[in-house]
RNA sequence: GCAGGUGUAGUUCAAUGGCAGAACGUCAGCUUCCCAAGCUGAACACGAGGGUUCGAUUCCCUUCACCUGCUCCA
């Protein structure tokens, strides 16, 4: 498949043009960057979540599930450090006006600097104090004062709005995991190494969001905390690394389009001792991340058990011997993933000329048929044909996620069907009821998707048929 | 938030300080019946607000959204 700059817009188009994906509060000018998810996105994007879940809980020998809620007691933000730092000291350059990281000026003039050490008010008058701190864009030494950027967004818990009660959505799923781990343990009898699944929405004041559902404000995760033994960290983040590339691939997201990145020590966040991105080759962009898979140590549940006084350390029988688990953070976008796929499967095909001569282009989504929103379209071929077909439809819905379209000519409706990925098309014939001279046969036709090949069979047959080719 | 750019049916494009057009798409009817056929008809747009003007989609201001960078890392 080749990604034209166009690419982009027309899968946007499609989204919006089908009902994928639409512009959040339209009616009212829209909302900076929220998306809404419409009918068919909305199926899409439960397949997505649904065929994680299957891989990472229904068929994994360690893992559990969770839906921990989006508002979390505010000492949670505090101790994992998300209130006071998760906000970044930007600042602009007066004369180009290119905006830095104060952080990053500073420490590329004193290397010897510890700015980790420092708040935004001592960075403020280091950088005051130092003209070689520079833009490096312009050369200049000409700030504004460091911004405060906090990534979170506030709210208030209770009617009054007293400060008592300021609350904030969850800028991270991970951390209701980490809050729960001892409840889990306790509860599922679960011995380490175990990990704990969790699909859910988070919230992070972006500066610049962008790139339709790629980055926005408000965002879903697909997150494993996987706990395990110190000393075995490295061994399972090498698993979960393979594991998480291999689900990518089996749901039709091709080898060169994948990369893992493994972060430089430099790159690595405090909290982390090995991190590796898997990432995507998105039309809009070289490289976007997808899947962030780090070592996050003991880190989270030693801050979580300090903080809360509680203790969070699991107790070895084996080895008769308490210790805080290790975790393996395979952390997963939501939003991001349903986009690679949509990209991944986007394409448009020659399949002849038209009577000008002109090339007849079949725009196809070749979606895993676990992924695609209907799994089957049920065509009557001729609208005489619609009460028999709508039969075929009562019983077939209630396995499957389906459509039925009687309006317009037979091929014009394969190619609606091709554009919204539907696998497998299946018309209902004059055969298929009989007439006066003609016995009724009881067969349908299942038109496939990729290869456009047709296969007779039996109405009796067709959900044991559907149901295989659409298994994951 | 800053700098630059863009806003006309669902989409792609027109035109205009004085009734905003087309194609494709959508819907209905007729017809056809296995890969966007044909005929007839219909619905649908000047992103929003304000100003100038007798009159603004057009000129001005504000705002909103989108695109490109800065920044971000699910």
């Amino acid at each position: 498949m080749q990604h034209s700059d166009k690419t982009m817009d027309k899968i946007v188009a499609l989204c919006k043009n089908r009902g994928f994906v639409y512009p959040g509060s339209e009616i009212y000018g829209g909302l900076a960057n929220s998306w809404d998810y419409g009918p068919l996105g909305v199926e899409f994007k439960n397949n997505v979540k649904k065929a994680w879940l299957k891989k990472f809980v229904q068929e994994s020998p360690y893992n559990v599930g969770l839906d921990a809620a989006i508002l979390m007691n505010p000492q949670t933000w505090i101790t994992t450090g998300h209130v006071s730092s998760f906000s970044d000291p930007l600042l602009d350059c007066r004369a180009c006006k290119a905006r830095h990281r104060a952080d990053k000026l500073i420490g590329d003039a004193h290397p010897e600097v510890n700015t980790d050490a420092m708040d935004f008010d001592q960075m403020d008058a280091f950088i005051a104090e130092h003209d070689d701190v520079l833009c490096p864009v312009c050369g200049k030494h000409d700030f504004t004062p460091i911004r405060k950027f906090n990534l979170m967004f506030k709210t208030q818990m209770g009617v009054t709005e007293d400060s008592s009660s300021t609350c904030y959505l969850r800028p991270e799923t991970a951390q209701g995991i980490f809050v729960n781990f001892p409840n889990i343990q306790r509860t599922t009898r679960k011995k380490l190494p175990f990990g704990v699944c969790q699909v859910g929405k988070a919230f992070r004041n972006e500066i610049t969001p962008g790139n339709f559902t790629f980055r926005t404000r408000e965002f879903e995760q697909m997150e494993c905390e996987f706990f395990c033994q110190p000393g075995t960290d490295l061994e399972w983040f090498a698993y979960w690394k393979d594991f998480c590339k291999n689900w990518l691939l089996s749901l039709g997201i091709k080898e060169e389009h994948l990369r893992l990145r493994d972060h430089e020590p430099a790159e690595l966040a405090f909290y982390s001792r090995a991190t590796t991105d898997i990432e995507y080759a998105f039309p809009f962009t070289d490289w976007g991340e997808l899947w962030g898979i780090a070592d996050r140590t003991d880190y989270d549940l030693s801050r979580h058990a300090e903080a809360s006084g509680k203790d969070l350390s699991y107790f070895d029988q084996e080895k008769n011997e308490h210790y805080i688990p290790y975790v393996i953070e395979p952390s997963l976008g939501c939003d991001r993933v349903a986009l690679a796929f949509l990209c991944e499967a986007y394409d448009e095909e020659v399949v002849g000329q038209d009577k000008n001569g002109q090339d007849d282009i079949r725009t196809v989504l070749h979606l895993h048929p676990a992924l695609a929103p209907f799994k089957a379209a049920i065509l009557p071929l001729s609208k005489k044909l619609s009460e028999s077909a709508r039969k075929v439809y009562d019983d077939l819905c209630k396995d499957f996620m389906i459509d039925f379209d009687d309006a317009g000519s037979i091929g014009k409706r394969y190619r609606r069907q091709d554009e919204i990925g539907t696998p497998f098309c299946v018309t209902v014939d004059f055969q298929t009821i009989g007439d006066e001279n003609t016995p009724a046969d009881g067969c349908v036709t299942v038109r496939e998707r990729d290869s456009m090949e047709q296969v007779r069979i039996p109405i009796s047959e067709l959900k044991a048929y559907l149901a295989e080719k659409v298994k994951f």
